[in-house]
DNA sequence: AGTAGACCTCGAGTTAACTCTATGTTAAAT
DNA sequence: ATTTAACATAGAGTTAACTCGAGGTCTACT
């Protein structure tokens, strides 16, 4: 079976070889073999976990967190439930953060046109309440 | 004119006080005013600012950015177009990360589905490739 | 006048996630 | 056989964004 050497999975997943050293000291990759010398081997089968916890990374899921569901992993089916509830919950969050997103979004576009606006006036000032005081 | 405290501010706009100070040490609030003892004043127009502060911050632009474009406030309108490329800027990077977290979606609603199978079989088993070795 | 609670500054401490340095080993190519 | 590049570990250093403690001041209320 082919494997990889871990420069070439720092390659191909955008990642550093500190980084994958990193995860590997957390405890986040104790799937993947050794040579007798002690060199790691990547095998297709840890790229693809590798790529489950980048996912899990970007939904700002803690790294110690993920350690958790790796630790699962190695229970086996007795942890079936929490890894399915764990995603059931980044589901959530990640559909929460959305919305903010857009939110979020709206907003930067209103600034768009905002400065769109003063831009073409060569002044803020277009948006300054402009109430004109009646003398009395 | 009505102002508030920094501890009604950071209520307001669920932040605390230890974090609106440092904003404030970061050079983000050169707006606000103090009392003649030097106690700080926001005016409802440094809540909407704030506001725009947090709203940057949530598409994941790091403070000292978020100091440059206060600086370009205070500069003036000789200052409207860096401002105007800056949320042009931001538009897009919010724009990426709305495609990516949509991705990031997808993969969590596969495990979902992944596990809500596994769950039912009791065993994760069934999702492994299930060949059956035709003897020959 | 005295006290409690909110305010202030300064600077140190914390946390997460890297990032790198020092030192040494291994594997491939000349 | 030797060099070179990639691999290894341990542990120190970095960065961002807070977070807090110490020590002092201010304001409102009895």
């Amino acid at each position: 079976m082919k494997t990889y050497s871990i420069s070439e999975v720092a390659k191909q997943l955008d990642l550093t070889v500190y980084t994958l050293r990193y995860y590997d000291k957390e405890g986040l990759l104790p799937f993947v073999e050794r040579t007798s010398s002690g060199i790691r081997m990547f095998k297709e089968s840890d790229i693809e976990a590798l790529k489950v916890i980048e996912c899990l990374k970007s939904t700002g899921m803690p790294i110690k967190e993920i350690k958790n569901f790796i630790d699962w992993c190695s229970d086996g089916d007795a942890t079936l439930q929490q890894r399915y509830d764990m995603f059931i919950e980044r589901k959530a969050s990640v559909e929460t953060q959305l919305k903010e997103l857009k939110k979020t979004l709206e907003l930067i576009d209103h600034k768009c046109d905002y400065y769109k606006t003063a831009l073409e006036a060569g002044t803020e000032d277009v948006h300054k309440a402009n109430k004109i005081e009646i003398p009395h």
